[in-house]
DNA sequence: CTGTAATCGTTACAAGTGCGAACGATTATC
DNA sequence: GATAATCGTTCGCACTTGTAACGATTACAG
């Protein structure tokens, strides 16, 4: 029989990575909301009044996918499109004030999973792998903030 | 506007498991395989004679889709249908010798990965990194070897 | 022994989803 | 002032996946 190598750090981060994402869905869930959706939110409240076309190359996903996207958020009131008056091809997109309120409950979320994740860690293992993956990610050329499972939901 | 907090561990974590992810998927195509080919080919060498449900269960997929990889990985001689003549319902699955080279290939490519991703780091932190991880994993009660993606493409 | 219920693998079907290419509206270019 | 380019949107297509039925085989009940 073949020798079946021990998991390496990569399948771990896959693994472990894909179960927060899944915990993360759940929990938003409970918001009426999805992981692309609250990225959308996020993104939209951390750089107001870009177009659509600068979000979806930002979040890289195709721009006919975001137009689903912003339809729902813009119906529940939680981003809104301007038409600007300069260059009225643009939607520049602007959170609302429910929006923000809702981002702030989402930050809630993100902390209370956090804590569920980690509950197996004290508070320097903490710090300490947190500071390893933060720099993982920026070896690796990964945007802050920008899940690349975006792309599919 | 309202506070942005910064990404949680989570958050980064589920970030990076969908890069490393995705690079590994780039990486096994090469060796025309899929990730769930590559994750059942594992199991099927790690535990022998098992049968399509058994399996199912452990990779968490429903049966029918399970078909469909049994049947890829048999058509290329990486492993094969016995029908057990005690109860000759059960097809166990065993590795080709075939299927064991294309394992030890996967190792290679594995072991790449895991280098390439953990480039920013070094052997001591790798370490740590790694500890940490399984130690999180295991507290949340993942199944080593089980990648929760299996069920998506 | 016999007929019924349960199990295994497989197949067929249906539903959902995302991407790429065309489209109308608007603007830049020459 | 005419043409090309850009933005947001929509449409159609292809793909994938889970559920439910199906035949084959076995366990069980009476």
């Amino acid at each position: 029989m073949a020798t079946i190598p021990r998991a390496g750090s990569a399948f771990l981060l896959a693994q472990l990575g894909a179960h927060a994402a899944a915990r993360f869905a759940e929990r938003v869930a409970e918001l009426d909301l999805t992981p692309p959706q609250t990225g959308l939110l996020r993104a939209v409240a951390t750089g107001p009044g870009r177009s659509q076309q600068e979000l979806a190359g930002y979040l890289g996903m195709p721009p006919s996918r975001l137009v689903a996207l912003v339809d729902g958020l813009a119906a529940r009131g939680l981003l809104e499109r301007r038409r600007n008056p300069d260059d009225r091809r643009l939607h520049a997109l602007h959170p609302t004030a429910e929006g923000e309120r809702m981002l702030g409950r989402i930050g809630e979320v993100a902390r209370a999973h956090d804590d569920e994740l980690l509950a197996g860690l004290d508070a320097t293992e903490r710090e300490t792998l947190r500071e390893l993956l933060a720099r993982v990610a920026g070896q690796q050329g990964l945007t802050p903030g920008v899940h690349p499972g975006y792309r599919r939901v």
